[in-house]
DNA sequence: CTATACAAGTGAATTTTATCACAAATCAAA
DNA sequence: TTTGATTTGTGATAAAATTCACTTGTATAG
C-alpha cells in the first residue's frame, strides 16, 4: 500500500504573498457562520479565479472534497497552521509616535499572535509615558531590555534617519525578525527575516492610478 | 527624418509596484548629493538586478546615457512625473484612532502632495479634538462636507465593520481615489482607485517566513 | 586622436506565474 | 440504485515577468 508522493516544489512567492488574504477571507466567513463554500464562491469574494484558489492550497495539501467544497474551520485551521498564527511572538516597538502607538494598541495584532512586551523611544517627554498597560522606557535601555527579556520580533517605527541602527541593536540580540516601517532598506544577515511595510509606496500607487486615470 | 517610434505596450503591473521604491532610492540619492549613477551601483543598493532596473525604466522613455549612466536629478524628475507627485491632492481621513493620526501628522506625505484638509470620526470623546490643525469633524457632516469641499483623495482608517459605508459616501460624493488601511474588500465602481494597504497582511507574513525558517 | 572601458537600451531566451480543462470523486434527487 | 450536477486537484498550456547577451554609443586616459 503506496502512500500519497508528495510534490517537492517550493512554493512561489506569488503565491505566499497571497496567504494573508486567504485567512483573512476565511476569517470573514467564520464570522458570518458560513459553513462551507467552493473554490468558485471563494475566489469570486477575492475577486481571483477559483483555478488560482486551487492551485495555490495545492502547494500545502489537500484541504477540500471534490463535489462538495470546503469546510470553512478546516481551512482556518490549515492556513493558520501553514502561516504560524498558533505561536505567539514576543516583540517589542522601537518608536512611539503615532505608528508605534497604532501598532501597540490595535487588537487585530495581538489576536493574532503579537505581544508586545516593551516600547521605547528616544523623547524625553514622551519616556516614561503609559501605553496602555506599558510604560514607554529610554531607548538606552533597549539592548539591556533585549538581554533580560526573550524577543524574537522587533517592530522599527523610527524616523528613517536612525532605524539603521535600531535594526543593528536588534540584530545583535538576537531577534528572529524585523517588522520595519520606516521607508529605508535595512542590511540584515541571514539569520533574520527583515519584513518592511512602507505605507508611503502604497499612497505613491495610488497617485500614479489616479494620474494614469485622468 | 524618421522620428522614434514609440513601443506601445501596457506598463507590466510587476513594474508599477516598483515604481515607488525607485523613487525612495532615488530621493535618498539627492540628499547624499550624488550626481550620477550607473544601473549597476543603483541597481545593487536596491537589491533587484541591473537588468531588470534598465528595463523597467525603458516602458517610460530613455532617462540615461550609454558609457556614463544616470543623471541622479534627472531620473527624480522623471520619476516623479511617471507617479505624478507633481500634484497636489485634497484629502480628507475618516477614523481619528492612532491610524488616523499617524497618517494626518506624517509630513513624508504632504511633501508628496498629500493635503489633509479634513478629519473625521464618530466618537463624541474625540469630536472637537484639535489635531495639528485640523478640528476631528462628527463623521454626520461628512457628506455636506465633501458637498462644500473638492476632495480627490479618502483616506479610510476605520473599523472593519464600517468602511464600506464610509466608503460608499465618498464614492457617492465622487472622490478619485480610496486608500484603505481597513482590513475588507471594498466594493467600488469603475469611476475610483481603490488602493489597499493591508498592515496585518505584512505581520502574518512575517510570521509565516519565521515560520518557515525554524 | 586613438584605444579601451563603460554602460544604456532592447530583442530574445528563460523562468515564473496564472489559467485551462479534464479525470476522479462526491452529492443529491428521482 | 442510478443518473446528472458539482467540484476538487492537477497535468498541460498560456501569459507574464525576469534575465541574458549583444549592439550601439559615450567617456576618458594616454
Amino acid at each position: 500500500m503506496d502512500s500519497k508522493p508528495i510534490r517537492m516544489v517550493t512554493v512561489p512567492k506569488a503565491v505566499i504573498k497571497r496567504l494573508p488574504m486567504y485567512f483573512r477571507f476565511i476569517n470573514q466567513l467564520i464570522e458570518q457562520g458560513t459553513e462551507r463554500i467552493s473554490s468558485r464562491e471563494l475566489s469570486q469574494l477575492m475577486g481571483i479565479t477559483s483555478s488560482q484558489l486551487r492551485q495555490d492550497l495545492s502547494y500545502f495539501g489537500e484541504f477540500g472534497q471534490q463535489g462538495y467544497g470546503y469546510k470553512v474551520v478546516t481551512l482556518k485551521q490549515a492556513i493558520s497552521s501553514i502561516i504560524g498564527l498558533e505561536k505567539i511572538y514576543n516583540a517589542i516597538i522601537v518608536g512611539a509616535g503615532n505608528m508605534g502607538k497604532a501598532i501597540a494598541g490595535y487588537p487585530g495584532f495581538s489576536r493574532r499572535g503579537l505581544k508586545i512586551i516593551g516600547i521605547f523611544d528616544n523623547n524625553p517627554e514622551i519616556i516614561g509615558n503609559k501605553l496602555g498597560s506599558l510604560d514607554v522606557l529610554d531607548v538606552k535601555t533597549l539592548p539591556e531590555f533585549l538581554n533580560k527579556n526573550p524577543v524574537e520580533v522587533g517592530i522599527i517605527t523610527t524616523p528613517a534617519s536612525v532605524a539603521q541602527e535600531i535594526a543593528d541593536i536588534l540584530i545583535t540580540a538576537g531577534v528572529k525578525g524585523i517588522w520595519n516601517f520606516a521607508p529605508v532598506l535595512l542590511h540584515g544577515n541571514k539569520n533574520v527575516i527583515i519584513e518592511d511595510i512602507h505605507v508611503g509606496d502604497s499612497l505613491m500607487t495610488l497617485f500614479f492610478k489616479l494620474n494614469k486615470n485622468k
